[in-house]
DNA sequence: ATTTTGCATATTGTATGCAAAGGTCGTTTG
DNA sequence: CAAACGACCTTTGCATACAATATGCAAAAT
């Protein structure tokens, strides 16, 4: 587990074909984050650069620069002279962050209703029926799918911010346990048939719910897995 | 300590006598990002890390830190093993950015309209008033001292998205130019009135619009300024 | 006994060295 | 003559060395 190379880590699809990984400093980010969403590496533990850099064999160089990206996501208090520590992670946290995750995919969802051309309307139905059948294909993929074609709807800042919202989140660890999927089936038919309706304030309203709830579960499913244990 | 500089290089001299508070990659960072709100540096320029840390008279070290934070707020683009260049601005972009100012302020307004106490309202109003006056205090702090007040009531994570959302705006540069305080004036009235009435969605609604009608003065003086000249 | 001061140690911040990937430009070849 | 190839040069990314600051601990002073 302490190997860099080896663990595939969620979400690393997002990246399109074209450009080509990024160093060590991405490889580095990705695994202190998982270490801190998955609740092995508790709020207020100070993260040793040297010790890090042994652990991953890699030098301070990379270490450093991902203590500056974890930073600057909040996951990480970087303190100047003082070393990193992992930021508190509460419940109230999580909701919050869900919430404002709400109110920017809202947004995007308002935009999708107006502007979306009638073929992607079609896209969007059509990989939202295979979300429903639910068994043949990967329902993360699914998912995510659903949610970029109206995430590309919006503008490129709004696009940017989403980006920035959904890495720092335990998302890809609590989706799809318990009830989730049948939940968001559900949220994601309401959504299809607000944009299908071209109701942009409606779409807006039923993903600010969708986040929401997903804030909720993912609160419960943390709060089950002993995340604020100890 | 007073060596002959025979080899070419950082001087390690010449420290203002004032506190380094988050060392050299902060200085860094304000530096670019003010070439880049400024219009100094075009989108699309390549950053040259040695010529740039030969230029601020620091090592590769800072710069390349300075690059990753500017990266993560979106004004550099980021390319591994080609350097990084200076993100798009456009209109779009800074419309863009504002709205989403405008959803996530407009949350901390709602939250303030339902959770300031009254005394907290009166401080509110008391700088309202200055504000209103608007010729003794600096208008700027007097702005900010405002907003302060609602945003304190907001949640942890919304304030760490406004504070990143703040950063990567060319606000300082427009604001309080032409008539944008009078306009404001009106803005603050109408979204305290609001929060006195304990009104939370009337408060978003205005809070919305007074980052809107920012915007929109944001890239009115940016034109005036030839930020999209050439 | 508690607080303070000074030194030793640990850890961060910055500079520099070095290997490799990327870009350039002239040459070659179809 | 255009496209492809390759040697050379530039720039990046990582590692390591050095400097600055913080931290811990012990001894001394109150």
């Amino acid at each position: 587990m302490t190997e860099l190379a080896v663990f595939p880590g969620p979400s690393q699809g997002d990246r399109p074909p074209t450009r080509r990984r990024g160093g060590l400093a991405e490889d580095v980010v990705v695994h202190i984050r998982e270490q801190i969403l998955t609740g092995a590496l508790k709020p207020g533990t100070k993260i040793d650069q040297e010790a890090l850099a042994a652990t991953l064999d890699v030098s301070r160089s990379p270490i450093r620069e991902a203590l500056v990206i974890l930073g600057q996501e909040g996951l990480l208090e970087v303190i100047p002279r003082r070393g990193a520590v992992v930021a508190d992670l509460t419940p109230e946290d999580i909701i919050d962050h869900y919430e404002l995750f709400g109110v920017v995919a809202g947004r995007a969802a308002a935009i999708a209703a107006d502007t979306l051309k009638d073929d992607e309307i079609e896209q969007l139905r059509a990989i939202h029926e295979r979300f429903v059948v639910g068994t043949s294909d990967d329902l993360s993929a699914l998912n995510w799918a659903f949610h970029r074609i109206i995430n590309r709807a919006a503008p490129r800042r709004t696009r940017w911010l989403l980006r920035l919202l959904e890495r720092s989140v335990p998302a890809d660890y609590y989706e799809f346990t318990n009830g989730w999927d049948a939940q968001a089936v559900g949220h994601h038919a309401a959504i299809l048939e607000a944009i299908v309706e071209r109701n942009a304030d409606e779409a807006r309203r039923r993903m600010e719910h969708h986040l929401h709830e997903s804030g909720m579960g993912a609160v419960a499913y943390l709060q089950r897995q002993g995340f604020w244990e100890d």
